[in-house]
DNA sequence: CTATATTACGACGGTCGTAAGAATT
DNA sequence: AATTCTTACGACCGTCGTAATATAG
């Protein structure tokens, strides 16, 4: 349990937007800490997960496979996030009203 | 994505081990620092998700519905993790072996 | 030469443990 | 009265952005 989320999401969008730089503008960061975060989860994984150039990105095999899993995960936070959201507004059990 | 995995961790360890002192030994952290991850996590999430006095811990509803989605996080969050260590060491792909 | 990625550095923020205080039984 | 939870306070560790450096095309 070591690796964190904001690890994950950096390595998603880094790799649905094609460069570092393009996520770190997506996720409203720089380069440089984008760049940091993936290095870290790579680190903590014992793993590369891309093998990077200064102009091209390639999943490696394991990338490629952590990259679906951590796909999931961050789904999974956001909708557990989302339900909770939505548990504030719309208190659950019988909604009684009295009609004049 | 605000919400972290330590806080997830800490929220379902309370609940397992029934306290949060408890939980602070299973985790090798102080009281304090699992009743505070407890308190940011429901910060964040805007909701209550455990009931506390001194002597009794009460799940509230909320609590029972994030309880079972941050389990299953925890639990895809270390098996991708293994799942990487696992590829470490057995590297995919034909085995070649020369025998004598 | 240009665009991108990485690294060194100093700064800042968030989390920690300790210790004191509050609360429940 | 005793046990547990919470909070205030410093301290510390990790992450950040900037700026300099490296590298691919």
């Amino acid at each position: 349990m070591k690796t964190s989320l904001e690890e994950m999401l950096a390595f998603v969008t880094v790799v649905d937007s094609g460069s570092i730089s393009a996520a770190a503008e997506q996720l409203q960061q720089t380069a440089s800490g984008v760049s940091r975060a993936l290095s870290r989860l790579e680190e903590k994984l014992a793993v590369t997960l891309l093998r990077r150039t200064t102009r091209r990105l390639e999943l490696t095999e394991e990338g490629e496979v952590f990259l679906a899993r951590a796909r999931r995960i961050l789904d999974s936070v956001e909708e557990a996030e989302e339900q909770m959201a939505l548990r504030r507004q719309v208190p659950v059990g019988r909604l009684r009203v009295n009609t004049a």
